[in-house]
DNA sequence: ACATGGTTTAACCAGATAGTTAAACTAAAT
DNA sequence: ATTTAGTTTAACTATCTGGTTAAACCATGT
């Protein structure tokens, strides 16, 4: 017999993830998952039991996905002033390309911070242990000492704020889909500008 | 007759804004509104005929708290790096006062950026004016030259970010609510310089 | 030929929820 | 004393939605 399990199983899990981010977990109506999956609500039931198996799958693997390359970009052995400039242009890049994740993320957190924190159990990289390299690091290269945290909640801040508030700026600004777009790659060479700015010792 | 309907609606507006923070439009309950404010379902329909109506009041009025705020400082006459300095201590301030804001604009944007753009028209200050408006103090105080639009958006990223991912943020660095306080506190003084680093003429 | 697992169809149920309505109560305003 | 705006209570409706079920279909592997 065909394995078509994965195939649809597949294909559930990217409509389910387009719904969800479209409309947050309550707004999200199976209904409408099952039609973006082309198949039908039954079939949807018999796959994830329920709207909150489903939900969890998505959730996590957006998480997931999110959060292991950051981590393993820090982690990576190269030289530091290097390291930052791949991993801010690498992130932005990928931000480009699934930018529902770091919206869905949030809207998810103010809703169920303690969901977070399960999923952080089950993450495949401990923080802790990257904010530790990261001071290594930076000892190692003699820069100006700073809160590692810091300057992790500052790089994270100018590479995803702009894409989770896109709709807001792009208004503000006046700008089309295009002009945002290249200002966003500006910013793949602005950003690692301005870290080294704050870290290199003068 | 005394004047009640002041006070009710107030009180209204108040636990709405509660509720719809905590649960978003979809998942926010009529009923769980009504108990917040202390009164009954009927009275709220009195009050504001449907749901739609409600969370419109709320969501302009959250908008257009957060936007004059942040345009006003902008635009006020004091030298800029002071202006910077009570920007940014002053926005921090305002957002730990009231965390719900951002994240409930976030939410928003990614389900309605359609609402966005309607109540943005009913702005009391427009953007591009204040835009124009930096432009000119940084040419004036013979600053390097930056994009003001790219000044802008580092400003509202670091300013924004810390207290919008805070759930997951305080979790990956295991910080109490007091540490966590205390870790945002002391970027109303770092950021200012942070931001001064990158415009200030070598 | 038959069994199997994925799939569809279509009907159904139970619970929740937005919104309505009508009747009665309260306290201030006239 | 009466009116009136604000408020409560409680019941009701219409609709939606998550989830279930049963029966049939279909392609494949055996």
């Amino acid at each position: 017999m065909a394995n078509k399990t994965h195939n649809t199983e597949e294909k559930i899990l990217e409509a389910a993830k387009t719904v969800f981010h479209r409309k947050g977990f309550e707004g999200a109506r199976m209904q409408e998952i099952a039609d973006e999956a082309g198949i039908n609500k039954a079939l949807l039931h018999y796959y994830f039991r329920t709207k909150e198996n489903l939900f969890d799958a998505v959730f996590k693997a957006a998480f997931r996905e999110i959060f292991t390359k950051l981590f393993m970009t820090i982690d990576a052995d190269v030289p530091l002033e290097k390291k930052l400039k791949n991993l801010i242009s690498e992130y932005i890049g990928f931000f480009q390309k699934n930018s529902y994740i770091p919206g869905f993320i949030l809207t998810e957190m103010n809703q169920n911070p303690e969901k977070i924190i399960s999923v952080f159990k089950s993450a495949p990289v401990s923080p802790s242990m990257v904010f530790e390299r990261m001071k290594e690091f930076m000892y190692d290269e003699k820069l100006e000492k700073t809160d590692v945290r810091e300057l992790f909640i500052n790089i994270l801040a100018l590479c995803i704020f702009p894409v989770v508030a896109r709709p807001m700026l792009q208004n503000i600004f006046d700008f089309s889909d295009e002009q945002y777009d290249q200002f966003i790659e500006k910013r793949k060479k602005t950003i690692p500008q301005l870290i080294m700015n704050t870290i290199r010792k003068k």
